[in-house]
DNA sequence: TCAAAAGTGTTCCTGGTACACCCATGG
DNA sequence: CCATGGGTGTACCAGGAACACTTTTGA
């Protein structure tokens, strides 16, 4: 396909723009992906995203698209860099903008838009992606864990995935399972505390053996 | 203006590219501009970019566009991000993806490409830049602080503006400069030899009073 | 011989890591 | 009462900032 644009030149022939959307679940770092129902590589799994419109920004399309394709909503989404590579679709020319989004997995609706199997995968079994998409992946992948090592960002951002009110020791596990490392306790609650965007709820939560922890809330 | 592909469908108009350089000239941080020969905004200041043919890498388009509008060549271009609104330009739907790179102010020859009037400008005095330019300036000037906020890249991409072979104190002023700020010299000079990126030329230069400094090259 | 810059060594402080130790709860 | 996890305190270590001090040059 080819496109062109009233003074006669070539234009790509649109623009994309793909949500990378992480969640842990199950103590697993997980991708959001949803199957093409259209051509090229129709029934594989690809990114949410698509065609920008022509009166929206591709922020807005990334979102939409998302909630078209996975009923997923209402995301803060972060631009990730832009795929261009004249090649990269068989479509012809069709540059995507990617974004990066770390959401709680309850976020996807049980019976999401038909047919595309809406769903996520760990990021240790992938199944095999369309286009350049595996690419786009392992580069929102290696901007997570650069947000996360930002502990405020952490707190802000990434505790977001937890049920509220939620103890340290959970968000603990969720910190170790983005980072991919084990973390002392002590320095952990201590450093997260630091941040002040936590506030005591005063209740207390017991969870199997041991002391229940403090409940927490994001400020 | 307006770009539909073959199956009738709007699209971009175009792509560009966006080139922002800097360099360092008479200690002051400078970026290169050139004067727009075409509508919208003629004769406006603006970064050298341009739009992007089908079958060229946008990297590739920035780094044309560089050579052809400022007579620059061979740079390293970091992807920035890109600028998509809808409205960002009157004559359309027209992305940009936006590069940034470090080089030294020699590069730029003294009788660049004509009527352009290409030329380095300090950041303190910038003129009134076309369409969304300035934020993309202040973008890229964001993000080089970030890289050089970072010694092992400091060396090895922005010790790339110093003549060779160098004095400590000569990249020392050039960190500064990039820096915004003063540092302490024993400190630094650890700091940069410990990234075992220096090599010891065993000469040394006099640079008016006091003690000659040793010369270095990068590795 | 004095000022200025190169170059070396040392102290101090801070932030992070490791870990010892007490507290509270379920079995 | 014991295993387990919550919570507090502290020792230790590394990296950086500040600075004293010596060396080498131009004037």
């Amino acid at each position: 396909m080819r496109a062109t644009n009233d003074a006669g030149y070539d234009a790509p022939i649109g623009l994309t723009a793909d949500p990378v959307v992480f969640t842990l679940l199950d103590g697993a770092l997980c991708v959001l992906l949803a199957r093409r129902l259209e051509e090229p590589q129709r029934g594989m799994f690809a990114l949410p995203g698509g065609f920008v419109g022509t009166s929206e920004s591709p922020e807005q399309t990334a979102e939409r698209k998302l909630r078209e394709k996975t009923g997923v909503g209402s995301v803060h989404l972060e631009q990730l860099r832009t795929y261009a590579d004249p090649s990269r679709d068989p479509r012809g020319w069709l540059p995507s903008i990617a974004y990066m989004a770390l959401v709680r997995p309850e976020i996807l609706p049980a019976s999401p838009p038909a047919h595309r199997d809406a769903s996520w995968h760990p990021l240790a079994a992938l199944p095999p992606l369309a286009l350049d998409h595996a690419g786009i992946v392992d580069d929102g992948l290696w901007r997570l864990r650069a947000r996360v090592a930002d502990k405020s960002w952490f707190v802000s951002k990434g505790a977001g995935l937890l049920p509220e009110p939620f103890t340290l020791r959970q968000a603990q596990r969720l910190y170790e399972a983005l980072r991919g490392e084990r973390v002392d306790a002590a320095n952990f609650r201590r450093d997260v505390l630091a941040t002040g965007l936590l506030s005591d709820t005063g209740e207390q939560r017991s969870e199997g053996p041991g002391r229940p922890g403090r409940l927490y809330r994001r400020t």
